[in-house]
RNA sequence: GGCGACGUGGCCGAGUGGUUAGGCAGAGGCCUGCAAAGCCUCGUACACCAGUUCGAAUCUGGUCGUCGCCUCCA
């Protein structure tokens, strides 16, 4: 079976090559200048399964994720120290990432760890007239790209005007160096003077840079297809690199109707969400819904995503009653990545009992934990075992004297055929 | 104004031109000393209006609504 997904540039779903082929994976992280909320990891999250699946599928994947830590709203955010800021930052990011415990991209470059790509790549489009330096700044030529607005669907002429800049040939254009500006602490020597890179530039250098000139996908937010993507592609076109075969853009994490952003002030921190709800939980309910589309964040959706993690944990403390059909599994995950279509069938395999594939199953979300089985200390056992006994003896009184004092060393015990069965309590 | 996504049962959320999504919540039952865990049963939904069709929630057109983007928000 193919492995297809859905490609914003075509708005079609189309096919990957046959495996085994290599991969190459660009998906944009976030500008690094607070803690991280849950929205910024649904990128990270899905490409990092989608990763998963394709290895389970035979391609060899290379997954990159950048961060970008070099950007304006980081100098908002920390004047006088946006270095200090950007790394702390980067930190958070990475820590905040590496709780959920999947594997880690391949690599994650940085902004500032790309800057004599960066300014290369400039001098390349302005010595191929695609760009023009302008007062310390450098533009990019829109009017120079045929294909411009290819992507998104936006037509130049009817996109809003910005405000009117004197630097400019076009509104259109759009910066790919800046001049420093006064009070912005950091900065790098260019052809044109002291200043930084644009946003849209950094990625297109950092994806060439980690993936080569042509790679097989590029994926992000639903919110960067204009105009951070589009003017990747415009970059890296206009100088002759393929660039990304395939765009995949994920749908935005919604919370009470809205989007979550940090500018409405709705958002809650990946650390917050795992604090709360756990790893898992919040594993599981990325899997709820389909990449491509939205999907509502809400504390009962939390609430059930944690109740369906602990009945897929308890299904694991069974036995194997059967034999899944993997090949169902697979055919709803090739056919454009359908998680929640793949978690339906973890529970049926749940149910009836065939966990060697549910485990299989659920290692490729980053929840193979899940049937990790924990061992009750041995005086929490003893107290399970003198239960045992007052209840043999029809001492109910004392059973259930016992069954409060277990539950207060925090496990629960539950009855069994042929005795208890002790697990953490919830 | 332009571009795009989406509207499914109490809630979340797949899918599909005619055949069970799944989960959560709720009701009843089984199991249990009582619970917990587990199991069984119960809901016939697809914004609205036209059209195409033997048949549409699924295709076409329109309407309404929600949301995203329009130069630096994943």
């Amino acid at each position: 079976m193919t492995v297809r997904l859905y490609d914003t540039a075509t708005r079609s779903v189309v096919d990957l090559p046959p495996a085994p082929a290599q991969v190459g994976m660009y998906v944009c992280g976030p500008t690094v200048y607070q803690r991280a909320h849950i929205g910024n990891a649904v990128p990270f999250v899905i490409f990092a399964w989608l990763r998963n699946w394709l290895r389970e599928r035979g391609y060899d994947v290379t997954y990159v994720h950048n961060i970008t830590d070099i950007n304006d709203k980081i100098y908002e955010v920390a004047p006088g120290a946006s270095a200090e800021r950007a790394r702390a930052a980067t930190g958070w990011y990475l820590e905040d990432t590496a709780s959920f415990r999947l594997e880690m991209p391949d690599e994650q470059p940085l902004a500032t760890e790309t800057i004599p790509e960066i300014v290369a790549l400039i001098e390349e489009l302005v010595a191929s007239c695609h760009a023009y330096a302008s007062g310390g700044d450098v533009y990019f030529r829109v009017s120079s790209f045929e294909t411009y607005g290819a992507l998104s669907g936006q037509r130049p002429d009817q996109v809003e005007e910005q405000e009117p800049s004197a630097l400019k040939e076009d509104p259109r254009d759009f910066a790919l160096w800046k001049a420093t500006k006064e009070g912005e602490d950091t900065f790098w020597e260019s052809p044109w003077g002291l200043g930084r890179p644009g946003w849209h530039i950094e990625c297109s250098a950092m994806a060439e840079k980690t993936l080569g000139p042509e790679f097989l996908i590029h994926g992000g937010g639903l919110d960067l297809v204009f105009p951070h993507h589009e003017n990747e592609r415009a970059q890296s076109l206009a100088v002759g690199r393929p660039f990304a075969k395939i765009w995949m853009h994920n749908g935005l994490l919604r919370f009470v109707g809205e989007k979550m952003s940090k500018s409405v002030g709705n958002v809650a921190t990946i650390q917050e969400v795992i604090a709360e709800w756990g790893r898992e939980a919040a594993l599981l309910f990325l899997m709820t819904g389909h990449w491509h589309k939205p999907l509502e964040f809400s504390h009962e959706a939390m609430t059930a995503a944690s109740v369906q993690v602990e009945s897929l944990r308890n299904a694991l403390r069974g036995e194997t009653r059967s034999k899944g059909d993997w090949n169902a599994f697979a055919t709803v995950l090739d056919d454009d990545f359908n998680t929640p279509a793949a978690l339906a069938i973890l529970h049926r395999w749940a149910r009836e009992g065939a966990l060697v594939e549910l485990q299989r199953g659920l290692a490729i979300f980053g929840l193979g934990e899940l049937g990790d089985i924990v061992e009750a200390p041995a005086e929490v056992a003893a107290l399970a075992q003198a239960r045992v006994e007052a209840r043999a003896a029809r001492d109910f009184a004392e059973a259930d004297r016992l069954r409060d004092e277990i539950t207060r060393t925090g496990w629960e015990v539950r009855d069994v055929p042929d005795g208890f069965e002790l697990v953490p309590g919830s």
